[in-house]
DNA sequence: ATAGGGTTAG
């Protein structure tokens, strides 16, 4: 069914020409028309080039054998290779072709790729189901799978007959631009159908989409269910399991899943290690990480570059500098090669400390090796600048991107945005908004937050109400974040009214208050003397279990000291020291303040006594 | 002697 639609799809007007909204990448006038003439290729046309060159066959194939593993250096050499090709006589076999298609596809030359095919097909070299599965992994690839469609429908009008390899590039193709539900019904419909025999790799991609959209207990569920069908999942099957709940945090389900490999034989890869170890990363879980290390040497699977750079981002993030540069020395020794994610990596790590200059200094070792900075690098350093007030250099570098190929993120434009408001510069602020909607930049919640963040901070909390209103029509869905922006923003500017309305809003949408949302109602409460309502809001809380935390019982005695309920803040202190949570700086010294005083209040010498025996 | 699956960054 979904094929039959896609077929459809594919053959409506302009479904092939380029849509601004796939503008990814740069698709040429050549290239569309050479897609378009794709749809025509049922049956050859023309006969082999006349103008044959003798060249033996052995020499091609030792050259496609280099090329397929190392790619063209230029693209150019592998035209002017496919053109030589076209003139042997004889003519090399389709074998040679392919592979030459497959370098290309490999090198990432993918509208290159669909010429070559669209010629081939014009020269009448013998194209098989291979080559047809190349070119359709190309389109994929290109983030044109209505054209990998297209291929298919030309599969089926030469008579041949797609296998499950045609099909897996499909379903990856579709799941590459973020449709894995029809992925997941053609997958499905493919095997009702008995139109293939499903094998581990089919099995995989599903897998891997699961995973990717969210559903890693589903991802779960296949993996039992194919061993259940008899086809065996291997290595990657697991490993891509692994990365799924490692990335859900269910580190120790992914361990169990590690375990049940070796109970079942099949070797971990290094690639199964690196998912655990990124998860064991996200939670700090040290211990964990330096056993699964050890589990690596043990079972002489050596640590590679994507081992080295998670864990240079680890140590980084942690603040750990000198052991994330030491990480990359180590990694250089032992014969791997540091790429633009690990020295950006090391870079973050240097800017959340402050340290500009010696991110700039990383910066400087990587160009020196050759290593050009992509747009992370510059939202790395932006960012950097902009915590440490420094916008203006922020934004030169904003304007430095461009120059070098790359094109700001909305992430990277809403780092300066943010810097802007921080520095209270709103003019500019406004107008670099502005400048951003200009530029076609796709605004998202995290951009919505910070904008209303930014409003919220310059005291502008009615414009920050009325962009919140904008923002629901604009079809964003604010989520609990925006509620805690805007809730702070009303109590700071006294609208408590309106903040308590928000809050009871936020609960009719089905949205969960966290912790930082009762704790900015309890401290706004305080503020405004509503002792009564912030205690209420703490009870509220623990009935939706949510936990009070450190901040909320501070938070809350301090309420009650300033406004003299001695005994409440003496009793709400057991009650935090129970919980296991202690007074911060500011209460510590509120508290030492009150001690002095020489007032005859009752519950404040009782107080007195209490904490000065 | 040709094709498809898993890992690194707010």
């Amino acid at each position: 069914m979904i094929v039959r639609r896609a077929f459809t799809t594919c053959f409506n007007s302009n479904t092939l020409l380029p849509s601004p909204s796939q503008g990814t990448n740069t698709v040429t006038a050549t290239t569309t028309i050479t897609l378009l003439r794709l749809h025509s290729l049922s049956q050859p046309s023309t006969y082999p080039n006349p103008n044959h060159i003798p060249t033996h066959h052995t020499e091609l194939q030792q050259l496609l054998n280099e090329k397929c593993k190392l790619g063209f250096d230029k693209l150019d050499d592998a035209l002017v290779v496919f053109d030589k090709m076209l003139r042997m006589k004889p003519l090399p076999t389709v074998i040679h072709f392919t592979q030459l298609l497959a370098a290309l596809v490999k090198t990432k030359h993918y509208s290159a790729a669909v010429s070559v095919f669209s010629k081939m097909c014009s020269c009448s070299i013998p194209v098989n189901i291979i080559t047809y599965n190349t070119a359709i992994n190309c389109c994929c690839h290109f983030k044109r799978v209505d054209c990998g469609f297209a291929l298919l429908a030309a599969i089926f009008k030469r008579g041949f007959v797609p296998d499950v390899v045609t099909y897996t590039t499909l379903l990856r193709g579709l799941i590459s631009q973020d449709k894995f539900l029809e992925a997941e019904l053609m997958f499905k419909n493919l095997l009702k159908c008995n139109q293939i025999q499903p094998n581990a790799v089919i099995f995989n991609t599903i897998i891997n989409g699961q995973c990717k959209t969210g559903n890693t207990s589903q991802a779960v569920m296949l993996l039992r269910y194919m061993e259940n069908k008899g086809c065996m999942p291997d290595v990657v099957t697991y490993s891509t399991v692994i990365d799924g709940l490692s990335k859900d945090r269910l580190v120790d389900e992914a361990l169990g899943l590690l375990a049940e490999m070796s109970d079942k034989s099949i070797q971990p890869s290094v690639v199964s290690y690196n998912s655990l170890i990124h998860g064991m990363c996200n939670l700090s879980r040290w211990d964990d990480i330096i056993q699964l290390l050890n589990d690596m040497d043990r079972h002489k699977i050596s640590p590679d570059e994507h081992t080295y750079s998670i864990l240079v981002d680890a140590h980084a993030r942690d603040g750990k500098v000198k052991d994330a540069q030491y990480l990359i020395e180590l990694m250089i020794q032992r014969g791997q090669n540091p790429n633009v994610v690990t020295y950006s990596a090391l870079m973050d790590g240097y800017c959340l400390r402050g340290e500009l200059n010696k991110a700039l200094a990383v910066l400087r070792t990587m160009t020196s090796k050759g290593i050009l900075p992509n747009t992370r690098t510059y939202s790395i350093l932006i960012n950097g600048y902009c915590k440490k007030m420094k916008v203006d250099t922020a934004i030169h570098l904003l304007e430095e991107m461009p120059l070098k190929g790359l094109t700001p993120t909305v992430e990277t434009y809403s780092t300066i945005l943010d810097g802007l408001f921080r520095t209270r510069r709103l003019d500019e602020a406004h107008k670099f908004y502005k400048k951003m909607l200009n530029k076609g930049v796709k605004l998202n919640v995290v951009t919505c937050g910070i904008l209303l963040h930014g409003l919220c901070w310059n005291g502008l909390v009615g414009e920050a109400m009325s962009m919140f209103h904008k923002m629901e029509s604009c079809g964003l869905v604010p989520d609990i974040c925006i509620y805690n922006i805007l809730i702070n923003g009303l109590f700071r500017d006294n609208k408590v009214d309106k903040a308590r309305n928000l809050y009871h809003n936020l609960l009719l949408k089905g949205l969960q208050p966290t912790v930082i949302t009762y704790n900015i109602m309890i401290q706004g409460f305080c503020h405004e003397g509503l002792l009564e309502e912030a205690y209420k809001t703490l009870l509220e809380m623990e009935e939706n279990n949510c936990l009070a935390n450190g901040v909320t019982y501070n938070t809350l005695i301090r309420g009650c000291f300033k406004n003299k309920m001695y005994h409440g803040g003496c009793v709400l202190i057991d009650e935090m020291v129970a919980h296991g949570f202690k007074a911060d700086a500011s209460t510590a010294s509120m508290l030492f303040d009150l001690l002095q005083l020489k007032e005859q209040d009752p519950a404040l010498l009782a107080l007195q006594k209490k904490f000065m025996p």
